[in-house]
RNA sequence: UGGGCUGGCCGGGCGACCGCGUCACUGCUUCGGGUUGAUCUCGAGGCGGUGUCGAGGAAGGUCCGGGCUCCACAGGACGAGGUGGUGGGUAACGCCCACCCGGGGUGACCCGCGGGAUCAGUGCCACAGAGAACAGACCGCCACCGGCUCCGUCUUCGGAUGGGGGCGGUGGUAAGGGUGAAACGGUGGUGCAAGAGACCACCAGCGCGACGGGCGACCGUCGUGGCUAGGCAAACCCCACCUGGAGCAAGACCAGACAGCGAGCGUUCGAGGGUGGUCCGCCCGAGCUCGUGGGUAGGUCGCUGGAGGGUGUCGGCAACGGCACCCGGAGAUGGAUGGUCGCCAACCGGGACGUCGUGAGGCGUCCCGGCGAACAGAACCCGGCCUAUGAGCCAGCCCAUCCG
């Protein structure tokens, strides 16, 4: 699980960040990421990165819907220090990812946050893989 | 030993690294107040530490029943929906238990949406079949009539008469054939031209009455009647009983936001609402409707101890209930209870050894390999039902075979 500071609870957020944010997407998720460029929200938003994650009911019943939301939490927890300060993270789970291994979509993942350009340090970070 | 029936149990364990939520205590820190200031103290927030607890038997489907909350107390009529043997259990139920009736099974036992179809009425019974609900003559059987034909007898050779076969017509007949889920009782006899409950005996079944048993559904015995009555009410319908509605996004509180303008109707001669459907009745009542323009959707409570489990005992055939003692702690809200691995139980296959047995084989120990699981994730809470579910385990009972 991540931190509470580091999660994104609002409905406001995730709708911005989706609508507005940068994506990138493969066979098993979608990445919407949305940096901190402009004066973000009212009230007082920390600066950590924030993530949350949509895990639509196309992906299968409630067991691995809750089974592909937490591996997607801790793939996210060991990539937090990577993201840039301010920004926040949509991850979209498509239908796929119901049969995807733990070591898949760490590489998708990766893979699509390097696209988006969330690159600080993940080659460091590669080695999480077994 | 083999096969089966019923009920119940289990829903893995240990460990490593990295994590999450609730609550309690606590460290640092920010803001505000008590103070002029420091120490101290109160409240709110942030980042940590320690401890504690943290999914299921179905948490599921959302099919019933309740608790709880709100609604202008929920009264009547009609309507709508549900239930449907009897008795009990329960907060209640469409659930559970016991019994009755009907059906299936050698049996343990299982199955049943099980009120009313003569005593309210309407409707429907496909296909096949001659005929299917005021039943029905296709074949067959029988009688009579009219031709045809064959045989016998007599003959005055014109014919007469007796018998058989077949055709057509008229009528009788529901015993037989065949069809069907179902053909208007069954068997045997009397009877008849042939037949038929037409009549008789027994049996089955129906109605009525009496007696006996049972709280009751109902059962038993006896008498009697007419000889026989189809099914479908998960078709309308009738009868009895039950049901106010919405649902934790119920509902309560705190904080916060906005902005009006125009038109129409109305203020006890009442606009507009509520009462799940309609009407009556009842209640609220000074605003309501339309157009245009603008704005908010954050937090706290509800929130988990309740018809709760376990053991013993007493009552009861049982469901269940009384009493005593003990146990007990998920409460998230973009939604915690986990992620990645290792080992071992358990199971399956193979092998070796020991042991029991005449034998098939059983049991135990060890080794190797496989697998190491299924269905599935709380969202206000309970009682049920239904559905999904890997490998197994336990108890009682039944049938068959063998031994005594």
């Amino acid at each position: 699980m991540l931190s509470s500071g580091n999660r994104l609870t609002s409905p406001v957020h995730f709708r911005e960040v989706v609508r507005r944010g940068r994506r990138r997407g493969g066979d098993l998720l979608v990445v919407h990421l949305w940096a901190s460029t402009s004066a973000p929200l009212p009230g007082n938003a920390p600066a950590g990165p924030r993530v949350g994650f949509v895990v639509s009911k196309a992906v299968g019943p409630a067991v691995t819907r809750n089974l592909v939301k937490r591996r997607l939490r801790h793939l996210c927890r060991d990539r937090i220090a990577t993201l840039p300060a301010g920004s926040m993270l949509v991850v979209r789970a498509l239908p796929a990812a119901a049969n995807a291994g733990y070591d898949d979509l760490a590489r998708e993942l990766d893979r699509c946050l390097a696209q988006v350009g969330a690159t600080k340090n993940l080659s460091a970070k590669a080695g999480i893989s077994r």
